[in-house]
RNA sequence: CGGGGAAUAGCUCAGCUUGGCUAGAGCGCCUGGUUUGGGACCAGGAGGCCGCAGGUUCGAAUCCUGUUUCCCCGACCA
């Protein structure tokens, strides 16, 4: 394959010339080891909560991620672009997401009054440029990307650079005249982020997700499973599909074999409006019970059975209520509707009152159960579904509308849990935005249509921290050499003047094959050399010593392994940069 | 935004309960010396408005009130 240089990466670095901060004691603040690891390197430091000054060795370990990206993105036709990160409020009130976005917005007003947002994603700024740039079917497809910082006001940033206020990413938006070019783009985006993951040295998996978006959407995301991921991907026991937890199905239970129930009947429950406090004085388990949650549409009732002890999907709900708004009721309407206090909700005499009623398929499933009475401080025992309230009826449907759990199977097949990072994720975003941002071209025939838009992102940052969250040990991280701040370290042990002289030999030697390379030229001692060789992850190590030197040898290392090889000086820069184009053509290919 | 915790040297933290010597340790930093293959040793040194603002007191890092920032759990979110 093809051998690159980073546009704006320098290939020559003295370590004592260059700011790489490494630590010894681990930041108080730090959780994960990513984090830790980027503060212990010398990658970045803190400038305030979620946002991160990047130092030498992790801006160049950005620009190599970047670099990567471009590369790639630039394979597939698409064109780079640079959006403005200060957008006009108003664009962002044409499409709603002035109010959609919530609190997470960024926004400042500026001295004319003017509403500004701080782009958390660019949507309204590309389709605008369609909008104004795009007029034929003859320019389509286009598929514009940027790579650039993105703000993001979280209520709570963590985990480092995994939920940071800002962040780098690369976002592209794609516009087509039909289905067929879409999918195409589609597919080539997939493809082309596989690649990018592969050359990052990343182990990934991809799964189905949810869109969020409406009309015929499609979506996949790219994860990396680790301990320290925030995501939650489900796949089959034999590998053959995955999914975000949000769209994981689950098939239904078989039915419980029915037995003989009495009339519900009142229970007093005084003051248990949760799960945990109805099953302490009933003595039963949070499966033996049904909890009804209750939803609001516009002005229309939405309730949902559950079953005590599993979660509602709101993805599975809103998709079930065909992308329609939905949210939870407020205290009033609950008690308004079910004339007893928050927790005390149940189906029976309910389900009339409610405009749409999804039953869970585990709650259909369910020979008997226990439900809030709707009367404060009381729930029902004994209740039949089916019997004491509806599993069929013009506004009663029984719906897969839950989080998998533990134990769930979807065709048959078990379904399994990881956590992982999402560093990519492609959409199909149908016309939602060409519609309300007027992107429109003409067709062969003279015909006005809209665009229809993908969009795919990458979380450039995040690809750093997974990539050091699977790969370090108790020394420090140990990168893949595409993204390493640096492919070889030349490590002088020792300030003898013919150590130094051979160190700037080898040195200027890589420098001539091209080889990223750092000096490490302070007046250090080895070992202290060594330890910040290793916690910067460099992949080859090339050590110069009084004693091999005096046979005409240097030592060869693989931040991998664990033993070293003797090399002679004379041919070492040679094999060290043989080496390491090796292991890149590996990950390039 | 709810709940919990923290703020003292560049970093990691003691001291606060029970107010009172000149506010400490380890690491890091500077100087000199001895060292030089896995975070060396000796000697000397620099570095603090004890987050900020009020209050109580003869006296506050320490007690009280407010405030800001940071971290953790939850909710929310890519």
């Amino acid at each position: 394959m093809f051998y690159f240089e980073p546009a704006g990466i320098r290939i020559f670095m003295r370590y004592s010339q260059t700011l790489i901060p490494t630590v010894k004691e681990i930041p108080a603040d730090a959780e994960i080891v990513s984090h830790q690891l980027m503060i212990r390197a010398g990658l970045m430091r803190k400038l305030a909560s979620g946002t991160y000054i990047y130092l030498p060795a992790g801006q160049r370990m950005m620009a190599k991620v970047m670099n990567i990206v471009r590369q790639e993105m630039n394979a597939t036709g698409a064109q780079e672009i640079i959006m403005p990160v200060v957008q006009p409020m108003e664009l962002w009130q044409r499409t709603g997401r002035d109010i959609d976005y919530g609190e997470t917005l960024g926004k400042f007003i500026d001295r004319h009054g003017r509403g500004n947002v701080l782009s958390p994603t660019a949507e309204e700024g590309f389709t605008y440029l369609a909008a104004t740039e795009i007029n034929s079917y003859k320019q389509l497809p286009m598929n514009l990307y940027q790579i650039n910082t993105k703000y993001r006001d979280e209520f709570r940033p963590r985990f480092g650079v995994l939920r940071s206020r800002e962040f780098m990413m690369k976002d592209a938006y794609s516009f087509h005249a039909d289905d067929a070019s879409l999918h195409k783009t589609y597919m080539d985006m997939y493809n082309a982020y596989c690649r990018v993951f592969e050359r990052c040295g990343l182990e990934y998996v991809i799964v189905q997700a949810e869109s969020g978006e409406m009309g015929g959407s499609q979506s996949h995301q790219f994860t990396v499973p680790c301990e320290s991921g925030e995501d939650v991907i489900v796949y089959t026991d034999d590998n053959k599909l995955a999914w975000n937890i949000e769209k994981a199905p689950v098939d239904a239970p078989a039915k419980q074999p029915a037995v003989k129930a009495g009339k519900p009947e009142l229970f007093h429950t005084p003051g248990a409006g949760k799960i945990e406090d109805v099953c302490a004085f009933m003595k039963v388990e949070p499966a033996q019970l049904i909890k009804t949650l209750i939803y609001k549409s516009g002005d229309d009732i939405i309730l949902v059975l559950l079953r005590g002890d599993h979660e509602a999907n709101p993805e599975k709900l809103a998709r079930l209520m065909a992308g329609a708004h939905t949210e939870m009721a407020d205290e009033a309407t609950i008690v308004a509707l079910t004339g007893a206090a928050v927790g005390f909700a149940g189906p029976v005499g309910l389900c009339d009152k409610a405009a749409k009623v999804f039953v869970d398929h585990s709650v259909a499933a369910m020979a008997v159960g226990a439900t809030g009475a709707n009367k404060t401080d009381y729930h029902l025992i004994n209740v039949v579904p089916g019997r004491d309230f509806p599993l069929e009826g013009a506004n009663v449907q029984v719906v897969d509308i839950r989080n998998a759990v533990e134990g769930d199977t979807y065709e048959g097949k078990k379904l399994l849990f990881k956590r992982g990072i999402e560093v990519g994720q492609v959409f199909k975003l149908g016309t939602k935005y060409s519609a309300k941002l007027g992107a429109k071209f003409l067709d062969a025939a003279g015909k006005q249509k809209e665009c229809l838009m993908g969009c795919y992102g990458i979380g450039i940052n995040r690809i750093i921290a997974s990539a050091i969250e699977i790969g370090h040990d108790e020394n420090g991280m140990i990168l893949p050499i595409t993204i390493a701040p640096w492919e070889v370290i030349v490590t002088p042990a020792g300030m003898e003047p013919e150590v130094m002289a051979a160190a700037e030999k080898i040195y200027s030697q890589l420098e001539a094959e091209g080889v990223e390379t750092l000096l490490d030229d302070r007046d250090a001692r080895g070992g202290v050399k060594f330890k910040d060789a290793d916690l910067l992850g460099i992949p080859v190590r090339i050590t110069v010593g009084k004693k091999t030197l005096a046979e005409g040898n240097v030592e060869f290392k693989l931040r991998t392994d664990k033993d070293r090889t003797i090399l002679p000086l004379a041919t070492a820069a040679k094999q060290a940069a043989q080496t390491v184009r090796d292991i890149k053509a590996k990950l390039n290919k």
